[in-house]
DNA sequence: ATATATACTGATTATGTAGTCATATATCTT
DNA sequence: AAGATATATGACTACATAATCAGTATATAT
């Protein structure tokens, strides 16, 4: 006869939460919130509980904070797996809406996934969409850890990952018609002569640019920085200057002052973007490996029109 | 920003823990024992706390008994397989016996694993070993919701588990020197002459040899109906019959008195043995993965050398 | 050295949960 | 209808946990 799972006095629902806020957050004051030094010192006597109880330190000092131990952050990996199923458990028996969660890069957010989501979204299931704007790395992260049920990448692989395909989304140069009344002859000709805005981080797009121009002894006028996508779009929207954006910001657009062209021999070709999710956490419900199997089609289908 | 994800009151680890021994024993009063009113009393409330927290029933009347409902299957199999990984949690970070739970027949237990398991200890883990004697379809019901880590059968295939072949386990006729000198010519020919100890069900072994009986005209001596193979070898080894048990069951008898021989015109060829896991169990688990190949090296061994 | 941020400790209260009892209700058996 | 079996309910106690407060300890920054 299987061993009894009997439960130890000092492990409790919550207490098991508190490791996992405490996890994600990196501290016990930033899990807590700033201020509130009654949940700090709660927190700190909650852990401490479950450290008794196991036997085992799950967190250690580190400097003047706190970190997770080896057998911590197995705990707490395993708890966040478990405290996310029994909320979506929870959710579902409710009729509430479920719950998914969705990281991606700012563009695609914006200009792929929230103007398709209409058709994704299924009579049976109403689903909240919690949105991240994060880079590759965090979104490999929290894939694997199960803080994100879905992501958006370009050519990310990793062995305890799936993922699949959607398409190819070039990024092409949007010029305002106020700057330059009608297409150029190339990219770079464009480039060279109009005030250009670009973003501020080191991303492809940007090197790729540079790189042109330098090639071509071109001195591009750069004189916008922008933090996002978006931003980078109002930009363009306001006269101010040309930019590089996906296609598919071109819905952004008044089509009759904003006119774009390819950046064919500028940009290296991108990957193609693919949606990953982590097996272990669509193993857990059936609406998640429904709403993939939709996510895909839409998308790749958005993709493959460019509407 | 994820949702976060926040407890009810409630609902805690002990009334959850209620809801899966009541969903494994079926009943109440079964998972409360028999006699003990105040813990039935206790059950119950238990069961209706939750379902006021979840807002759904979980369990409804069947008759005079209970039975859980749809949801409340669903809620008591996510928390079998939390509570599971939190009791391995606790037992690996104490350094305590790692428990793996097997099921087989109880020939394979007796005579393949027991003699066997040995070998498959390591050092790094101590590992407690629950049996469970059961008949394929439970081992497969046990394996799907995770009440058993491993099982050995002949041929089970399923879409949600995983299988390996282990070997070929022929069942021969054993015979005491006693009630027979020398080596019969066939055993059809033992069979037909001697006093013969057959397992009571309706297993497939008794099945063969009772139709191979009926085509050859001859009318067995069936003196003994046993309950176990373990009873069956105790006959034989009183020199009371003969009888069919795995050939390496040779290991309980004392060669100079117990001779066997092969049924091969008359037992149809057994499927191989297998043993079989659910990868979500061994996905919580790398000790359990770890234990997977040696259990498998061990016995494929053991019935390759039939040692 | 001082200030600040973070975490730890001990004591205390409020609240939630486990555990028990007596009894009621529902279902099945005879 | 009466008895047996299984579950449900309400009232209560004992206990565990959450929540709060005041004060201490430790590392980092200035």
């Amino acid at each position: 006869m299987p061993k009894e799972v009997l439960f130890q006095k000092g492990v409790s629902m919550n207490r098991l939460q508190t490791l996992v806020r405490v996890a994600d957050k990196g501290s016990i004051s930033a899990a807590a919130g700033q201020d509130d030094l009654a949940r700090q010192s709660q927190f700190s006597h909650q852990l401490k509980d479950l450290e008794i109880s196991f036997g085992r330190k799950l967190t250690e000092r580190r400097g003047r904070t706190l970190r997770l131990t080896p057998a911590g952050n197995r705990l707490a990996t395993l708890m966040r797996e478990h405290l996310l199923a029994l909320s979506r458990f929870a959710d579902e028996v409710n009729d509430e809406a479920f719950t998914v969660r969705i990281g991606a890069g700012e563009s695609t957010l914006n200009w792929l996934l929230t103007p398709n989501l209409a058709k994704v979204d299924s009579p049976s299931l109403r689903v909240r969409w919690c949105f991240s704007t994060l880079h590759a790395e965090d979104i490999h992260e929290r894939l694997l850890d199960q803080r994100l049920d879905f992501g958006i990448v370009r050519g990310l692989q990793t062995a305890r990952l799936k993922l699949e395909k959607l398409g190819t989304l070039e990024n092409r140069l949007f010029i305002p018609l106020a700057l330059m009344p009608g297409p150029p002859s190339s990219a770079l000709e464009a480039i060279a002569s109009l005030p250009l805005a670009l973003l501020e981080d080191g991303s492809r797009t940007r090197r790729d640019i540079e790189n042109a121009c330098l090639r071509e002894s071109l001195k591009p006028h750069l004189l916008y920085e922008c933090n996002t996508a978006t931003q980078l779009a109002s930009v363009i929207a306001n006269n101010l200057a040309a930019g590089p954006l996906p296609e598919l910001a071109r819905a952004q657009f008044d089509r009759k002052k904003v006119f774009d062209i390819g950046l064919g021999g500028i940009l290296k070709k991108d990957a193609p973007l693919c949606l990953v999710w982590n097996p272990r956490t669509l193993a857990m419900s059936s609406s998640l490996e429904t709403l993939r199997q939709s996510l895909t089609k839409v998308l790749s289908t958005a993709l493959r029109t460019k509407a």
